[in-house]
DNA sequence: CTGGTAATGTCAACAAGGCTGACATAAAAT
DNA sequence: ATTTTATGTCAGCCTTGTTGACATTACCAG
């Protein structure tokens, strides 16, 4: 990027008295790198699944969340997954009519529908969440509990503040 | 999952002499629910200087890539995308026409076409790249160089062997 | 030289899953 | 009584993936 080469070889993220190696452009491309092939990866198994039975990964999402937070409304579905209505409706209209999940109506407020899986639907999340949990798990058993530690801090890091606040809600409350 | 409660509270991995916390349902659950809201960070900026150019996912790849290995072939890209050549074409035809991508007729075996970035590509495709360096550069100072070797560690390790394969090929031999 | 194979491009048709805009209904809230 | 909220739905559009068929060009082996 320069024409003259720096007085000493140092990255083109050097600061002060440290390097900061692991901040250099080149590690920061890796690592966008490996975030892409990674998620490959993490959607591979479930997406098998899926399309054997003729859903796709939008499914999955629904399904997963209704299992996290059975009762949930569709709105709150709507935040979490920051789709349109309309996307997330067509996919929970069939799931609804395949009788994977169900649609209550509130008992406070009867304008609301209250999600929640049925056997069937429970069925498919759990097949959909092994799959996807075996991965990682051989992933986190190959690597260890500190390099799983500093993964989550970096995931989480990379959150927009929105979804990191979302994200903390739904795993410190759902425990 | 089971009706009577363990004598001893563990956790559902529990093994021989440690209980491998970081290997419950619960927190591999977390994780995948982390990667997921982090994928989603990690394309939101550039989604949106794509979509002011009228341009989508599919072309950032293609530029990354071809930024990546100038001189690659279409078959070379075809393997790393993983998508049809019928896909990669459309978009590839978009990016040439429109002057950001330059296809150049092999020297060795005439059937293959190198690809390489024009000027104007160039300056997309790093305006592109800086948005997501920008923010993978905050998550790796915010949480250190130990979280940074941890996460990238779990990340290969999630990959497909054959797309892990790739990552090295291209991560090792790119230096 | 000739037939087979490889690399690329292209057309057509289709599907998933995003989006916008408009409109409808029922129930809650003011 | 009116407005707002939660939900559902219709229609149409876009991107990006798919399959299948076919054409061109060039390399390669016999």
């Amino acid at each position: 990027m320069t024409d003259r080469p720096p007085r000493y070889p140092r990255s083109d993220s050097a600061l002060g008295g440290e390097t900061l190696l692991f901040l250099t452009d080149d590690q920061l491309r890796k690592a966008i790198e490996a975030m892409f092939f990674a998620y490959r990866g993490f959607t591979a198994d479930p997406d098998r699944i899926l399309s054997e039975q003729g859903y796709g990964r939008a499914h999955h999402r629904a399904l997963h969340f209704i299992h996290r937070s059975p009762g949930t409304t569709v709105n709150n579905l709507l935040e979490i997954l920051g789709v349109t209505k309309q996307s997330l409706n067509r996919v929970l209209r069939t799931l609804i009519a395949d009788g994977l999940v169900q649609s209550k109506v509130g008992t406070q407020d009867r304008r609301e529908r209250h999600l929640h899986l049925t056997e069937e639907g429970a069925a498919l999340e759990a097949a959909l969440s092994e799959a996807q949990r075996r991965r990682m798990r051989a992933a986190f058993r190959a690597t260890g509990p500190e390099a799983v530690a500093g993964f989550k801090q970096v995931l989480e890091a990379m959150m927009d503040p929105e979804m990191r606040r979302r994200y903390r809600l739904l795993t410190d409350g759902g425990s």
